[in-house]
DNA sequence: TATTTTCCGTACCGTACGTTACGGTTCTCC
DNA sequence: GGAGAACCGTAACGTACGGTACGGAAAATA
């Protein structure tokens, strides 16, 4: 993976700030198909503009998609009293608000667009994606999940397999479904629930306490 | 979910299944920009055949996601002699075979062009491809974990969440990486390996024997 | 107020592609 | 073998859209 999730080029006038959301509500409603001259008509400006701004259009959708990932830098997992509620805490919080984040209609607006783009060659956007989305989360999950090793509350080899475990309990099916259009409405409420059960069932797993912890 | 995993409209001549072949190809080899002109040449037929045979670019490739819906039938996971080897077996089996669908190009290219057109409105080939895939499988499953509950192997309130729990840990996010283009290799070893560690986990948590069960 | 820069709105151009039309060829059926 | 249908290859048409040009307004600078 190679862009970073640091490199974020916000370096963007407000009016382009502007240009920028006009785009992501364009991409919500519309759905992918978005053009140079709807962009210009929602966003008030002319398309001159656009091209000024973002070199073309793969330049101003690029632009659209590390602003939107600019945006979404969630909560930070603190670990500092490191008892098994903490853990199962922060845990918690991440999976609640990574399912958020991925049935947001943004989320899924975007997802779309990188995906569809993946395929033809010479598109990045599906790595930009990937750097700031699933890759940025597991590099602040990941920490967590080793203090909560180095406490001995949870055990396992390798983090990064651990946490793609994790990744599974809390997201199952959930992304490819809404990405594919199935109407799958997740409430707060249903939310929560769903990541206190994936914490449950993670801690269950990995955990060394009363569940015995199980090999992997 | 509307369209049934049964009335696969494969009633197609020879000659337009290997057209559809064709534009499965393409689709692969070019990434979701499949023009008719290249359909035409590739399949060497004429574009007027094209609209004859399909109506218009839609039908064609909605044919072509049916086609090979139709194609995808795996294999059957038989619940006969019951004991927790034979459910480890049937579930390890399924999760190989699932792991190494999603993570075939023909799956990946057809899940992008199905995810590109969920957005735009009046499509309906993400819940084809849902049907066919996701929901024909839990079909499928289900009735494997059902059994294994009414032999005391497994415990759990509802197979659907039980299943969902069971796809999470087997496909992780294997899916949502590829499809937005990380490089993933998937050797048959170690499908082997994540269906076996995945099948464990799951008898882990809803397992009733060895290991202990876990509130869901 | 005069001048320069930025930018909006719109008209315009070139191309790509979906779709249709047509001449020539092969296959089918009698 | 001959009539008709099916089909291939290609050319042509219309439209949509990315990208550019231009006139005028607004803002900035002096």
């Amino acid at each position: 993976m190679a862009t970073a999730p640091d490199e974020t080029g916000d370096a963007f006038t407000e009016r382009q700030q502007a240009v920028l959301d006009a785009v992501l509500a364009l991409m919500v409603e519309e759905g992918g198909d978005v053009t140079m001259t709807m962009v210009a008509r929602r966003a008030s400006c002319s398309k001159e503009s656009l091209y000024k701004w973002f070199g073309d259009r793969d330049g101003l959708l690029t632009a659209t998609v590390r602003w939107q990932a600019s945006k979404v830098r969630a909560g930070n997992y603190d670990r500092q009293r490191l008892d098994v509620l903490a853990l199962r805490d922060s845990l918690t919080r991440f999976a609640a608000n990574w399912l958020g984040v991925i049935s947001s209609p943004t989320s899924i607006a975007l997802n779309r667009f990188a995906i569809a783009q993946a395929g033809a060659r010479g598109s990045n956007l599906g790595a930009i994606m990937l750097a700031n989305g699933r890759f940025a989360i597991g590099e602040r999950i990941k920490p967590v999940l080793e203090a909560g090793r180095d406490a001995g509350l949870i055990g396992f080899d390798d983090s990064e397999t651990a946490f793609r475990s994790f990744l599974g309990l809390v997201g199952r099916d959930v992304q490819i479904r809404l990405l594919l259009g199935d109407r799958l409405t997740l409430s707060p409420a249903e939310i929560e629930r769903d990541a206190a059960r994936a914490t449950d069932q993670f801690l269950a797993l990995y955990g060394t306490g009363t569940a015995g912890p199980v090999s992997h």
